[in-house]
DNA sequence: TTGACACGCAAGTCAACGCTTGCATATGAT
DNA sequence: ATCATATGCAAGCGTTGACTTGCGTGTCAA
C-alpha cells in the first residue's frame, strides 16, 4: 500500500529532490540534475536521478507532464498526510 | 540527521510495530512478538523484532525503560512532526 | 537529412539490509 | 544452587537497492 511511499522517502537523494521541487516546481530532469549539483553539492548522474524520479512518481509524490522532448516534474505532497494520521501526535497542552 | 528516521519507517514490519505500540504502549519484547503474530499475522522471530526495535529506538521513535528482566518499549511520535513541516501541504480551503 | 539535445531501457556491480543461527548475560522463582 | 525466563551480541547468508555503463528512442533546429 503505502510501502512505495516510505521506500521512496528512505533515500536522502530522493528527499533532496523533493526539497528542490518544493523550491521550484515543474523542473525537467536536466534542471534537477544541475541544481542538485550547484545548490546541494550532490554529484549524481543523470541516470541515477532519473531512476530516483521514477521511484518518487510511483509513490505518488511526483507527477509528470511531457511536452515535446521535455518532461516536467511536479511535486505532490498529499500522500504525506497519511503519515501523521497513522500515528497521531499527543495533544500540545502548553501555550 | 533524520536519515535514521526515514530508514526506520521504510520497513513494513517496523511500521506494524509502531501500530502495535499505538494500540498498547509500554510492551515488552515478548508481548510485541506475540501480538504481532496473533493480531497482524506476522511470523517474525524474537531476534528479528529485537533488531527492529533497536532501529526504531535509534530513530527516536521508541524509548525504552528497564525494570528487572523486563524492558518496556514506549512510542514517541514527536519525530514525525518534522516530515509534514519539511514539505508543507497546500492549504485546504474547503470545510 | 544530419546532428545535437532530452530522455528511456536494460544488464551488471557492489554495498546495505533483514533475517537466521548460536551462544552469552542477567534476572527471578524454587 | 538450579532452572526457566527475558533479553543481548555477533557472525553468516540471501535479497534488495542504488549506481554505473552502454545503447536506443524521440524531438527539434539547420
Amino acid at each position: 500500500m503505502d510501502d512505495l511511499l516510505f521506500k521512496a522517502l528512505s533515500d536522502a537523494t530522493r528527499r533532496t529532490i523533493l526539497d528542490e521541487l518544493t523550491d521550484r516546481d515543474g523542473q525537467t530532469l536536466f534542471e534537477i540534475c544541475n541544481r542538485l549539483i550547484s545548490k546541494h553539492g550532490l554529484a549524481s548522474s543523470r541516470q541515477a536521478i532519473s531512476q530516483h524520479l521514477e521511484v518518487l512518481e510511483s509513490a505518488g509524490l511526483v507527477h509528470t507532464q511531457r511536452e515535446g522532448r521535455y518532461k516536467f516534474h511536479f511535486l505532490d505532497t498529499s500522500p504525506l498526510g497519511a503519515i501523521g494520521q497513522r500515528w497521531p501526535q499527543p495533544k500540545e497542552t502548553d501555550s
